[in-house]
DNA sequence: GCCGTTTTCGGCCCGACTGTTTTCAGTCG
């Protein structure tokens, strides 16, 4: 589909891979500028070519990390659909840049000598090349290295055909908005790991309700995103989408939609038990109902079904077959946290360190999301890449929040309502589970986070040790993305999750689910054990711009997967509450 | 090549880690 945003991507994509090209040659600042402007374009709510069309260079140049250079070269793209800058950089070196970066160890100077010396193009090469020993000849290379590399090959292979929740729902959502407006059809609900908001996607699994099925293959198949179709029929078509992932289709008949929307959701483990229990009722459960003799008993919503097994509905995100079976016969199912429940965001980066957008710029956009506050977290110095404050920046930035919220005070009363910004910090936590802040600075704020950037490799023992010293300093609130694990990217640090939890408990350190797709950092999971500690949590997006406080839902499913509770969560409190909560002293909190 | 709560030119891109190597090169956050 030939969006608005296609340009965007197109262009983000273009200057990203000249940043690469230009750290090859080591051009000094060069990279950096072409990166920032490409994650900011990337974030472009309008389209570039439609701000040129409007108000030219100038238009183009209000864009943060866009000058003079970059705009003209938006330009030229627009006018001719091509960058000369660009390819001649691809013609120079015909490599595929994009891939061989993911793997983790290579960079553009490895990219460089790899094609210079051995001609390696893409990830495919390369791996035949690292089988075949011929990189640990190679100047610089040794034998770890050639190691390393293949790792790197293996751990992104093993994730094949599996897609991040927070690519897939984007394009789950497009699809079945597409499928919709399709003459006939009166329902369309996407099942399988997606409906259960788990954290990776194999394949895409629409139910569509309609009165014409061929239609619905007809305009299905003929879909832009549709790259290969691997089987068409009346009730069922299968095809490749061009991301890299697999749709389903089925059209199916009222009476046993629900029935298909349980099969088809899973998990398969979740319906094998259901499955055991029909069975015991003498009744027969399969994707077009419940039969009792062959007779429809059950099928045109899931409730129904549950119902006649005696057991309560539940959402998708507890069916796992990890209790939920058994909770739901004795109606003792949780009463999740909703997905309208947060007040507030309360770890946000911007412009002062590595966020996109200023204070006002994600106050703004919270405010237009219905939250009722927000906390601004920005990185500390010894994360010095981000420009991480210090001391003197962070009181400097608290006045400039202060002088804000008394403006926003004054426009909150003209419109009746109330919003505001929380002082924050995420302190880096240093090799030995000390801070790069002074208590001094740390007390000031309303919320001060925590988190690990560097050290990935620790022991258990010391990774553990690490983050209980940083838990027992009483002014630290919470633990941000306690793991640190990128999904993947990179593994979580090993922690003995027992003390941890037991120390987050005793302590009163809160500890985050981080929404970020990416990241979701508490998962379910952990989130679960968690709680039987009495652990308290906090959901919170991580954005680095004003469109990620959109991934608050990623957050909320993974607290929903962890059996989580409003009442778990404490940034459901409302301002008053939230404040009320942190005057207390840490341990205090929760008696 | 971009930018200005250090403000229109001179900074920006630091520091740790790993793996190569005997003092450095590349990657990553």
């Amino acid at each position: 589909m030939a969006t608005s945003n296609g340009v965007n991507q197109e262009l983000a994509k273009i200057f990203l891979e000249m940043s690469e090209f230009l750290a090859m040659q080591e051009a000094a600042f060069k990279p950096r500028a072409y990166e920032k402007a490409a994650r900011a374009i990337e974030e472009l709510k309008e389209d570039a070519a439609e701000i040129y069309q409007k108000e030219g260079l100038k238009g183009l140049e209000k864009i943060s990390g866009v000058g003079k250079g970059i705009a003209r070269r938006i330009e030229e793209f627009v006018k001719t659909g091509r960058i000369r800058d660009y390819e001649r950089f691809k013609k120079e070196m015909p490599v595929d840049i994009s891939g061989l970066t993911s793997i983790q160890g290579v960079g553009p100077k490895t990219i460089k000598t790899l094609y210079k010396k051995l001609k390696i193009k893409n990830v495919k090469d390369l791996e035949k090349a690292a089988k075949a020993g011929k990189l640990k000849n190679l100047p610089g290379f040794g034998e770890k290295i050639e190691q390393k590399i293949l790792q790197g090959i293996e751990f992104q292979a093993g994730f094949h055909g599996r897609m991040n929740i927070g690519l897939a729902l984007p394009i789950a959502r497009k699809i079945i908005d597409f499928l919709k407006k399709i003459p006939g059809v009166s329902r369309v609900e996407v099942a399988g790991s997606l409906r259960r908001w788990q954290e990776s996607v194999g394949d895409l699994d629409f139910l569509v309700i309609s009165s014409k099925s061929e239609a619905v293959m007809t305009k299905f198949t003929a879909m832009p995103e549709v790259e290969h179709v691997y089987a068409r029929g009346q009730t069922k078509t299968m095809v490749r989408l061009s991301g890299g992932i697999d749709a389903d289709v089925r059209v199916l008949p009222p009476e046993s939609f629900g029935a298909a929307l349980q099969y088809f959701t899973g998990s398969k483990d979740h319906n094998v038990e259901l499955r055991k229990i029909a069975i015991s009722k003498k009744y027969k459960l399969n994707e077009y109902g419940l039969f009792k003799s062959r007779k429809l008993a059950a099928g045109r919503d899931e409730k129904e079904i549950y119902s006649k097994l005696g057991l309560d509905w539940m959402p998708p995100e507890l069916r796992t077959a990890s209790g939920e079976i058994e909770a739901a016969r004795f109606h003792r199912l949780p009463d999740l946290i909703g997905y309208g429940d947060i007040k507030g965001d309360l770890q946000i980066q911007t412009n002062w360190t590595d966020g996109a957008n200023s204070i006002e710029e994600m106050a703004q956009e919270a405010k237009r999301l219905g939250l009722e506050y927000i906390a601004i977290t920005d990185h500390t110095k010894s994360l010095a890449i981000t420009g991480g404050s210090d001391e003197k920046k962070l009181l400097r930035q608290m006045v400039i929040i202060d002088k804000i919220n008394s403006k926003l005070q004054s426009a909150n009363w003209r419109t009746n309502s109330k919003f505001k910004i929380l002082k924050g910090a995420e302190v880096n936590i240093l090799k030995d589970g000390s801070l790069d802040i002074k208590d001094e600075v740390l007390v000031k704020l309303d919320v001060a986070g925590a988190a690990i950037h560097s050290h990935f490799n620790l022991s258990e023992k010391e990774q553990t040790e690490r983050l209980i010293k940083t838990m027992s300093n009483r002014h630290i609130d919470i633990i941000f993305h306690p793991t640190g694990r990128l999904l993947q990217k990179r593994e979580p640090i090993k922690l003995d999750f027992d003390k941890v939890f037991k120390t987050a408990a005793e302590t009163g350190t809160m500890l985050e689910i981080n929404a970020h797709p990416w990241r979701l950092d508490l998962n379910g999971e952990l989130v679960r054990a968690a709680k039987k500690y009495g652990v308290r949590f906090m959901i919170n997006t991580d954005a680095h711009s004003a469109a990620d406080l959109a991934y608050m839902e990623y957050g909320i499913a993974q607290a929903r997967r962890g059996w989580a509770e409003k009442s778990d969560i404490v940034n459901t409190l409302p301002l008053k509450k939230l404040m009320e909560l942190f005057k207390k002293p840490k341990t205090g909190r929760y008696l």
